[in-house]
DNA sequence: GATGAATGAGATTTCATTCAT
DNA sequence: AATGAATGAAATCTCATTCAT
């Protein structure tokens, strides 16, 4: 209750500086990660007074996690948009979709991403012992939707193991994002999506 | 040549106080990371005076990346060893067996293990941005020896995209070990590994 | 701008605390020289919490900075009002009267007086490279000044290097007053002065 | 007696050894004064043991004195000697010459005279209270002898104030160097002297 | 005589947070 | 609601000196 009349506080700020605010606070946070991130920088940065800033958020930490939860929705609405955009897709050409929409998010959203990539790998934030668990449940049960589909449409073998085929989705995705982000889009990403796919189709074996 | 001083000066004291210092300053770097570890408290729980750690190791850099060659070190020599025992073994098998010793080592390694994860997945410590290249280029190259070998054997699809396969592989198996890191363990890796090498191999496409 | 918030945060201090902080850094400084100084002192001495004196002044050299500027101001000053005053006077007389000014501020501000005395004579300042010179063009100039003014009401010999004539006036007012400041004026002032410029006057040589 | 043994005990040294402890120290208090002086850069850059260091000299302090002791015999030779050769020469002739070679003194032992310098200007050496007007005295006294010199061959005014000459000298003279030691002799210091000597000699008035 | 490990005080600076105005 | 002065703990690192070997 105290949290949503904060929040409340800084919801009736003007936009200008609520954006100040938030930009700031986004920098601060994707270029240093939470321990190291300062409050001092941020109110400089945001040109508001110390005070203020912990007037709207009594602590880093719940800033932190305020920011956090903008970056975690704005992902939720690019894997909700991409899956309703690709519905009609074969189970391939969807993954394709999916991985190269999520080059172009990164695009987008460099620092959110860089936020999202942080609280993946990282345990110097608040609450990320909830935070890494609630992440891969929601990446997992995405795959796991999409990869049920390709198995009702006959596109994917039935005896797939389907946690296992999550997993692996998941891990590679994950990594090619990373990769695509700290290496700022200069790869083809069309042709790794397209030869990562057909791997995961085919599989290795000598046929 | 300095440096090379500092380290005669940090081999030369006896065995007892360089383990109660390697084990202060694993232990903190492995829980807090490279900007957060704090050389009062490896002094604390080393039990040596401030002074005497900055005269082993100048700087706190220095001495992290100390530690990070040692868990660099072991890596290796695990790579090695499991590279050299699984020679006869045929791909998929060699590839269950590196999971497997993995596994192991992250029980055998605990904290080494967290120092060589978060040099993976982190950017904050010094000269991380040579470090993370170079761990890629590692286990990389391991991985493309694997595959070559199964390759040659026949055992693999000649027309792989060899590149994209080690990313695969790579991604998940890091993935995996993350994994099997966090739980502790307490999964079921013998199932998990066989599970998802099925995979790689028939793939997921409908038959 | 930074600076300008900062040195408005000090301003807005009360005059007591502002005062405070300036004796003591004074005090400090004037003892000790930039690079031994101890911002610990500082704050001892000022009665206020170390956190602060750094919220006021960034660094340790920027609060050096601002003491050196006031120092600089008051000779300033000093150099302003004496010119002013001894206009219609000879040149000699104009000299003596100079010199015996700066022994009288000297016992005003003798604090102020050692930052300046350091300022010409060390060189473990910041910006110290750029002082020094600005400070030789300083009492340069205003010599030059003067001798002009000697030369034009045929005071002084229309064949003297002008550039020579102040560098050994200013050496040794330099030095007069320096003197005067370390033996915290127990020298009898008007009478060196007399014979200082009786020499000036006439040259050394047997006529 | 103590001392003296330490002495012995860093004369019995062989000679190159004991260059390189004089050449480290000699660079260290040039450089940094003595309070910022480090020992260890000493060792360090003597590439001798720490312990070694202390067992020649006991004491920082004591190791400046003894280095201070060197600078003002180098000092002590050159005005000797100068005296000596310019035995002959009228006084404005000797005082041309003198200043002369201050200035390849300089140019010949560039460390030295920063440290003769340091103790004409600084107060935080040991015994500094002691040492300047040592060296006061020393130069006042040798400009003394030349002065009355100067007046027993009829060169000089027999009503000169020799005290007040001998500061005008002084302080000029110091100046003269310290300024040609600052400029790294880039000065015409032939022509410079000459005409400070002309200015000395004729004084400054109107005729 | 030579060595260098050991020491702990002290240096500057940053920090999140509080609270009186 | 907004402000920014105040705080002291904690950070990394340097230092001259001692002393057991």
């Amino acid at each position: 209750m105290k949290e949503q009349q904060l929040l409340k506080s800084f919801n009736r700020l003007s936009p200008d500086k609520q954006n100040r605010i938030l930009d700031a606070s986004i920098k601060e946070f994707s270029e240093h990660g939470y321990q190291i991130a300062s409050m001092n920088r941020v109110v400089d940065s945001a040109g508001i007074a110390k005070g203020s800033l912990f007037n709207y958020f009594n602590t880093k930490s719940s800033l932190f996690i305020y920011i956090y939860g903008l970056a975690l929705e704005n992902v939720k609405d690019y894997l909700r948009t991409v899956k309703d955009k690709t519905k009609e897709d074969s189970f391939f050409i969807r993954l394709e979709k999916i991985m190269l929409a999520g080059v172009a998010f990164i695009q987008d959203h460099p620092r959110l991403s860089r936020i999202y990539f942080r609280m993946l790998y990282t345990t110097d934030s608040p609450h990320s012992k909830e935070i890494l668990p609630e992440l891969r449940k929601l990446s997992g049960g995405y795959l796991t939707e999409i990869i049920q589909d390709g198995i009702n449409r006959n596109e994917l073998d039935k005896n797939l193991d389907i946690e296992k085929t999550v997993f692996i989705l998941d891990s590679v995705l994950n990594r090619f994002l990373k990769v695509s982000h700290e290496s700022q889009n200069t790869i083809n990403a069309k042709h790794w999506v397209e030869s990562l796919c057909r791997i995961f189709k085919n599989g290795m074996a000598y046929k």
